[in-house]
Formats: C-alpha cells, sequence, structure tokens
RNA sequence: GGGCGUAUAACUCAGCGGUAGAGUGCUACCUUCACACGGUAGAAGUCCCAGGUUCGAAUCCUGGUAUGCCCA
C-alpha cells in the first residue's frame, strides 16, 4: 500500500481523476438501468466564454446535485452543452476580421459563416475543457450545441407551426435598433441609464401667425420628423389651438395640433411634439390619430435624405447643428438641465435608436398565462420563493418579442419569398416553386433568430425533439434547474413557456437561482475595476476542490457571494486536513482490515456514530432543499470538529494497540465520511478512496469513489448504544485540565498530577493523560485539593493540579472569582424569568424546563465556586 | 415612480420566536509520534433605529434610515 505524502498534493489530484471516471463511463446516464430517472440540464456556456466565477458556482452546484443524486442511486443525466451566442460570437469574429483588414460585407455571408464555424471549431474545446477541470460529471456522450442540425430541426418547427398558428408574424413595428450591430434587439436586451442632459424648449409658430406653442424634448434632432403636437384633451390652456396648424421650424412643413390623452399636462409645457418615426409613444399616437411618419434617422444612425439640409450628417452631430440653427433663427426658447434616462444596447452599449422597422415577432400571450399559471399552482417551484414576484409581474404585463436578429450567425429564419409574386412562404424546408405563382426563384429571408429562441427549448431539444425519443420521455421534464436570476426572463421563463407549449408540461420542477458571485469586498467583479478573480487560477493556487467547497459553503439562498482568499485557504486547509485524517487512519490500518471486518463500538464509536447518522441526515435533507451552504457547514464541522478533534483523538489510544474490530470502526467511520464528501470535493475524496479504500473494499465491487453510494443507510449507522452524555462530558473534563494549564501558566508539555471528582469518566484516564499531557490523573469523590494544588470548577464538579512549588494562587483566585462574576451574570436573567410567573404558566413546559436544568447547573457550580474562594 | 432584497463580532457571512453562531483576522502559548494548510487557551457584538404583537423578538408586524438589484 501507498504511502499518504504528508500534504494533500491537489494539482496532482485533479489533473488525474476525470479521465479515470470517464473511463470508467461514470457520468453516464442508464436508460436501460431500471433506476428512478434524475436529470438536469447545463445552462449552455456561450461558445466565446471562459470559465468565469458564475459559471464555476452554477456548475459546481450542478455537480454537487448530480453527483449526489447518483449516488443516492438514481439514473442522474446531466446534460452538457454550449450556446452559439449568436450576436457575441458574431462581434467577435467581426473584429477578427477587422484586425485583418476586412469584414464580412466583403467576405460575403456563407464566406463569413464558414469563418465562425471555422473559430467555433477551434474554441468550444476551451469552456469544455474547463468543465472537465471543475470536476462537472457531464455526460458527454450527449454534448450538444444549439446550432446542431437536431436542435435546428426543432427551432424549424416551432417556428413554422407559431407561424400557421398565427402565433408568429411578419411586420413593420417600432422595435429597440442597435445600429452599431445594425440589428433589431428585444426589449430585454435594452439597458435604461440615468445621464444628465438637457431638456430643450422649443417655439413652434402658428401657421396663422397668432403666437406659438413650446414644446419640450431631450432630443431636438428628431424635430425634423416631427408631424403634430399634442396637448392633453381637457388642457383648458390650449383646447382652442386643437386643429389648428403650426409651421415646423428649419422645415417650413405644416404640421396640427392635435389632443390626445397620453400626453401629461404636468411635464414641461404641457405641449409635446410627436414624431411617430422616432418614438415608441409617439408612434402608438401616430397610429391612433392617423398622423404621417417621416423617418429623418436611419439604420445607420445617420439623418435620411427626409432630414433635408442636414442628411448625412450623424445624430449627434445633427443635434449641434439643428441647436444652432433654431437659436440663430429664434426658435429656442428655453435649456434645461435635465436628467433623463437613455436606452442603450447591453450587448454593444450604443445609444439605441427607435426605428420602424419589419421584423418578426412572437405573440406570447398564450404560453404565459400557462408560465404564470404553473409557478402558481406549485408545478414550477422556485428557490428562493421570491423570484415568483418578479415571474409574475413580467408575464402578466409580457410584450410581443422581437424574434428576428439582422445577424448571419444563428438559426436562418425559415421563411422565403418569392422573387416574382412576393408570395411569402414558411416551410420546413426550402420550396422548390411559388406555391402562388409557380415562379422557381424564392429568395430565403436572410435574417436569423434571436439566439434566446433556440435556448428556451433547450431542455427538450437536447432529447431530440420534435422526434418522439425514448430519452425525451425518460428525461423529460427535467428534475431541476440552477441558473443565475439575471436570466430570468430571457431563459427561464421562456423554457417555461415553450415547455407548456410544445411539450404540454414544465420543463424543469424545481428551479434554484444561484447567486451572484462578487469579490472579497462584495463589489461586483468588473474586468474594468480589475476585480475579477479567475477560478482557473483558483484551482491552481487553491485546488479544485477548495473553489468549489468555498462556492458551495457560501450558497446560502438569496445571498450574493463574497469570494476572498481567506475563504478559499479556509477551503484549502480543510481538505488538507481531511487528507491528513485519513492519512493517519491509513497509517495504523495493516491490510488484513477491510470493510467487511466485522467491527467493535466502545463509548466513542457510539458517540462518534450518533454524529455521523444526525449529520447525514440533516445534510441529506439540506441538500434536498438546495441548502448548499448548510450541508457543507455540517461536513466541515462533522469531519473537523467531530471526527478529526474529538474521535480520532479518542481513537489514538486504541488505534495503536487496538483490536482489528477497532480499527475496522475507524475505517468505516472514515469511509462514510468520503462518500459524504465527494459530491462537494470529488478529488480530494477519491485520492484518499483509491489510497486508504479501494483495496479494502469487498470483492468484485468498483473500486471508484464517483460510482459508490451515498451513505445515509449504511448499516453501521443504524447502531444504538452508550451513553450520549459520557463524550460530552469527557470534552469539557478535558478542557476543564487544559484550561487549568493555562491558567496557571503551567507549560502545555509539563507532566503534573491530576484530579477530578467526576469518577464515572473513570474510562477515558489513558484519554486525559495523553491528550492533556498529565502525569496521572485520579478520580476521587474526596475534595482532592491539597494547599499545593490549583483547583478549578468544571461542569458537575471540580478539576485539580498538583503543582508543588509551581502554583500560582494569584491566578487561581482571579480565575475563580472571573468565574463567580460570570456565573452571577448569567444567573441574573434566568433567576428572573423563572420567577416570571407569566413564564413559567404560559411558556411551553419543555422551554420552562430546559431553562430550569441550565439555571440548576450554573447554580450548582456557582455553590462550587464559592466553597473553593471560602 | 413601482417591485424585490439586504442591514448580526474587525472583515465576509450563516441563523430568522426560547440564554448570540461560523470562517477569517486578533492576543498568548505550544514544532506532542495525521496535519503549523496544525493544536490549546482567550479577547471580541445596544443582532441599523423607533414603535407594536408575545410570557419571551436578532427572529413576526408597522414606520423610518442606509444600501443593492429589477421593472417602468
Amino acid at each position: 500500500m501507498r504511502e499518504m505524502d504528508k500534504a494533500f498534493d491537489f494539482r496532482t489530484a485533479q489533473l488525474r481523476w476525470y479521465a479515470v471516471w470517464e473511463e470508467a463511463k461514470a457520468f453516464q446516464a442508464a436508460p436501460d438501468s431500471g433506476k428512478e430517472p434524475w436529470s438536469i440540464v447545463i445552462p449552455p456556456p456561450n461558445i466565446t466564454g471562459n470559465l468565469h466565477m458564475g459559471h464555476a458556482l452554477v456548475n459546481t452546484l450542478h455537480d454537487v446535485l448530480t453527483r449526489f443524486k447518483r449516488a443516492q442511486g438514481f439514473d442522474a443525466l446531466w446534460v452538457p452543452g454550449t450556446d452559439h451566442a449568436g450576436i457575441a460570437t458574431q462581434m467577435m469574429v467581426e473584429r477578427q476580421l477587422k484586425a485583418e483588414g476586412t469584414d464580412r460585407h466583403k467576405l460575403g455571408r456563407d464566406a463569413f459563416e464558414q469563418r465562425i464555424w471555422d473559430w467555433k471549431d477551434k474554441n468550444q474545446g476551451a469552456i469544455e475543457h474547463q468543465l472537465k477541470r471543475l470536476g462537472c460529471s457531464v455526460d458527454w456522450t450527449r454534448n450538444r450545441f444549439t446550432l446542431d442540425p437536431a436542435l435546428n430541426k426543432a427551432v424549424r418547427h416551432v417556428f413554422v407551426q407559431s407561424y400557421k398558428a398565427g402565433r408568429i408574424f411578419r411586420g413593420p413595428r417600432m422595435i429597440q435598433w442597435d445600429p452599431a450591430l445594425q440589428t433589431a434587439l428585444s426589449d430585454l436586451e435594452v439597458k435604461y441609464e440615468e445621464r444628465k442632459g438637457k431638456l430643450w424648449h422649443l417655439r413652434y409658430p402658428l401657421a396663422d401667425g397668432s403666437g406659438a406653442m413650446v414644446v419640450a424634448t431631450t432630443r431636438p434632432e428628431t424635430m425634423l420628423g416631427d408631424t403634430a403636437v399634442a396637448v392633453h384633451p381637457d388642457d383648458e390652456r390650449y383646447g382652442s389651438l386643437v386643429g389648428k396648424f403650426l409651421t415646423l421650424p428649419l422645415t417650413g412643413r405644416q404640421i396640427p395640433v392635435v389632443a390626445d390623452t397620453f400626453v401629461d399636462p404636468a411635464f414641461g409645457t404641457g405641449c409635446v411634439k410627436v414624431t411617430p418615426a422616432h418614438d415608441a409613444n409617439d408612434f402608438a399616437a401616430g397610429q391612433r390619430l392617423k398622423l404621417d411618419s417621416i423617418t429623418v434617422i436611419g439604420f445607420d444612425a445617420k439623418m435620411t435624405a427626409a432630414a433635408g439640409a442636414y442628411a448625412g450628417l450623424d445624430r449627434f452631430e445633427a443635434r449641434k447643428r439643428i441647436l444652432v440653427d433654431l437659436e440663430e433663427q429664434g426658435f429656442l426658447a428655453k435649456v434645461e438641465d435635465y436628467t433623463n434616462k437613455i436606452s442603450l444596447s447591453d450587448r454593444s452599449g450604443a445609444v439605441l435608436e427607435p426605428l420602424v422597422s419589419e421584423q418578426w415577432f412572437m405573440d406570447v400571450r398564450e404560453a404565459a398565462g400557462k408560465a404564470l399559471e404553473a409557478v402558481q399552482t406549485g408545478a414550477i417551484q422556485f428557490t428562493p420563493e421570491h423570484h415568483g414576484a418578479v415571474w409574475q409581474h413580467w408575464l402578466t404585463n409580457i410584450q410581443d418579442w422581437c424574434i428576428s436578429r439582422q445577424l448571419v450567425w444563428g438559426h436562418r429564419i425559415p421563411a422565403w419569398t418569392c422573387a416574382s409574386c412576393g408570395e411569402l412562404h414558411v416551410e420546413m424546408e426550402a420550396p422548390s416553386t411559388c406555391c402562388a405563382c409557380g415562379a422557381e426563384k424564392l429568395i430565403q429571408d436572410p435574417d436569423t433568430l434571436d439566439t434566446w429562441f433556440s435556448s428556451a427549448l433547450w431542455p427538450f431539444s437536447v432529447f431530440g425533439w420534435p422526434e418522439q425519443t425514448a430519452e425525451l420521455a425518460r428525461y423529460y421534464p427535467t428534475s431541476v434547474l440552477i441558473t443565475g436570476y439575471d436570466i430570468l426572463f430571457f431563459w427561464v421563463a421562456r423554457m417555461a413557456m415553450a415547455g407548456l407549449t410544445w411539450m404540454g408540461e414544465v420543463p424543469f420542477r424545481k428551479v434554484y437561482f444561484n447567486s451572484l458571485v462578487r469579490d472579497a469586498s462584495g463589489q461586483k467583479m468588473s474586468k474594468t475595476k480589475g476585480n475579477v478573480i479567475d477560478p482557473l487560477e483558483v484551482m491552481e493556487e487553491f485546488g479544485t476542490d477548495a473553489l468549489r467547497f468555498s462556492l458551495a459553503i457560501m450558497a446560502a439562498p438569496g445571498t450574493d457571494i463574497a469570494m476572498s482568499t481567506a475563504r478559499l485557504e479556509a477551503s484549502r486547509n480543510f481538505c488538507n486536513k481531511l487528507w491528513n485524517a485519513s492519512r493517519f487512519v491509513q497509517m495504523n490500518l495493516d491490510e488484513s482490515i477491510t470493510l467487511e471486518t466485522e467491527p467493535e463500538f466502545g463509548e466513542a464509536e457510539f458517540w462518534m456514530i450518533g454524529k455521523l447518522r444526525d449529520g447525514l441526515q440533516a445534510i441529506t435533507k439540506a441538500l434536498e432543499e438546495f441548502r448548499f451552504h448548510e450541508a457543507s457547514d455540517l461536513l466541515y464541522h462533522l469531519v473537523w470538529d467531530d471526527f478529526c478533534s474529538t474521535y480520532i483523538e479518542l481513537a489514538k489510544v486504541q488505534l495503536v494497540s487496538g483490536t482489528p474490530g477497532q480499527k475496522a470502526a475507524i475505517l468505516r467511520f472514515l469511509d462514510i465520511l468520503l462518500r459524504a464528501l465527494h459530491p462537494f470535493v470529488p478529488f480530494v475524496t477519491e485520492e484518499i478512496h483509491e489510497a486508504v479504500i479501494a483495496a479494502r473494499l469487498p470483492k468484485g465491487e468498483n473500486p471508484l469513489l464517483a460510482l459508490r453510494s451515498w451513505p445515509m443507510d449504511d448499516p453501521i449507522l443504524q447502531t444504538q448504544g452508550g451513553d450520549s452524555t459520557l463524550i460530552p462530558r469527557f470534552q469539557e473534563l478535558l478542557s476543564g485540565f487544559l484550561r487549568l494549564k493555562a491558567d496557571q501558566g503551567v507549560d502545555p508539555a509539563k507532566r503534573v498530577p491530576a484530579f477530578t471528582t467526576l469518577v464515572e469518566l473513570e474510562p477515558f484516564a489513558e484519554a486525559l493523560k495523553s491528550i492533556a499531557r498529565l502525569e496521572s490523573v485520579t478520580f476521587t469523590k474526596e475534595d482532592p485539593s491539597s494547599p499545593t494544588c490549583a483547583v478549578a470548577v468544571v461542569a458537575g464538579g471540580t478539576v485539580a493540579l498538583e503543582l508543588a512549588g509551581l502554583k500560582d494562587p494569584a491566578a487561581e483566585q482571579a480565575k475563580l472569582e472571573k468565574e463567580l462574576a460570570k456565573l452571577e451574570k448569567e444567573l441574573e436573567p434566568l433567576r428572573a424569568r423563572l420567577a416570571d410567573e407569566s413564564f413559567v404558566t404560559k411558556a411551553p413546559a419543555v422551554a420552562v424546563a430546559k431553562l430550569r436544568g441550565q439555571a440548576e447547573e450554573r447554580e450548582q457550580r456557582l455553590a462550587q465556586v464559592k466553597a473553593l474562594l471560602g
């Protein structure tokens, strides 16, 4: 048997095991196993991406759950995959082209698309490799990419069927246009930002020369496209002007004064310029009032020919010129400072231009109703629950979804227009002839679909839908979804809508929203701030297990995670502690001790079994309820405090000279701990398992920890026996001796004779001597104190050390007095509450009894302290 | 403007009706035969503020203050 190193070498371990697990097909689903299926799909990372802390968190939690469920005996399937990420990927390759002095237009659509495919083939491996580094137990045989032909078929199917049902349609609408990326965006891709700007008041003269109206605007350049000025119908100031005409400055065009309730009479002057081509509200008003629409800003964000003298100018340059001209000509009435919210592209950061454009839309109202209901009825359950409120608000106010993008990289819209007659065909495959005129030339819509369109189908398209595959029947709905709350609408809601629409069933029964990972001071990580913590570097510096354990122990639902070096060090130390405890066990076992050796139990073993049993119950429950932090915290203390600090210290005595049965017990405990820890820290546990357990497994059993069962029903845990209070009392006595030594300033290594009145703990004499380093321990009911003894009080009795000339009476006196004061202080509220009639009568009996017990214990101790003080 | 969170030890955070907890840091001591990535002992908190409910509130309710996010 190989000797274990003095410290856990995580760098070697975390490179070794993944290949072994894969080789053993440990992560492959087993549809024919007869086991109950449990499934989860990865939130597909962008192919452009590198593993960041967010990925590390979400995938660690996925892996903890998947390994836990696999160990519990489920046919656990975690489906991996990547997302084509339309905008992000295209941007990245376009940037490359720019560096090469070319662009996609010069390249042509096909060549450009091929170029992105090449890039994808080269880079997709990076994120997949990083997921392996993290230890993710995904089934790689089912790896998917959102542009795979099978997934494309699902997309086309949904598009065609929705079109035929009238839920997808094309039409001119006002959309959010990104002039930098040259594409339409959905409402969700718009970010609003507050900026300090101006509010310009413009004077529009009445055509009949009888005066002027003043309108306020934050975007004066759009005035060239004004086709009306609107006032509120009830606004008495302007009632008489409705129906009259104004002369639009700089253009001389005549525009009407109209009345509409969308005008807020309290804003600015109460008169609003109406530019139907460049503002969503104005667009709606223009349709209601049948106003003309004049487009003065084009898709390139430059002024159009309709802008007359300003044609060709960039919109912001045009603003400056127009303001100068307005002022010169006396049309600028006033300028105010004003803070307004402007809409920016979430992708490019460009100021968006609301423009009327021909786009494809999806009416999702019906699906939204179903998704809403799914959460209301509990068919989908959220953790934390409060996200349900946001869900409800968004889905009840849902708008048509603009699904077309003017991009090359993505699912191309399956719509063809006849070059001769203009007939539109929406089909699964390209039609060969026009169904209306029979012409053979049909042109496919150049646009692609919003990336989220295919992501929405992910939970069933990965299983081969629209084919009715066996996997689809077995693994859909998935058991749980874990993802960030920042994509609640983008992804979670759309998956719910798509699943309910196309599968008639929710895509997942539970959703756990993971938190945001921030830096040590709680700041959001960002490249510009330079506070990004790279998980790959962390894995090198502290180990993958340390990273995973840190993330898990901080993953309290609903609270963001502040990742820090200190926390990572603590987790690394924890792994090393586990390693060394295992090393100690291994050093003391000869090869004849196996998991099949009949264990023998004494007080310490009974106590440890109780700790393991209670701990595992709590850990299992915590995991079922997504309380990852609680499960990890319980494991941390179970290993460190109970197993290492208490049990092993006690067992040391018997390990050296112990019987095979005693040694077998320790081996079984370690085995249980390793199995429970494995989902959190798979590398260190597998490494230890190999060194200590594998050769001691029953013959024929698979030697990989990754394939072993969850230890909850290990028969050893059913063992009952022993006095459950004996070990805690021993701990109290032990620390009583240690405290007295420390208080007396005795060198910890100095062995002195010791006495205690706690005679029932005599069986622990050897342990006490060895751990507290005492010369001897005498158990006697008699007061052991002699004038040269230092004495102190512990729960239920006294401890004393024979210090001879070393005794420090002042320290002893001070300690006792301090103890006296502390006890009095603690007893005061206890006595008061127990004397309170209403508490004693109204509080539950257990609460009263508990308090009474505490009070009695302290009274007793107080009496002893007083006696010692004389 | 609306909605949802969060305020607990020096720091980062758990707990969320029955005497305040963890990790890190801090102080002192200890290289004892698994581990100094360790051990022992210790110091450290008007649980944001003000009311209310309750025998009892850090925990529930109301209001306020601070702070973060989402939507318009």
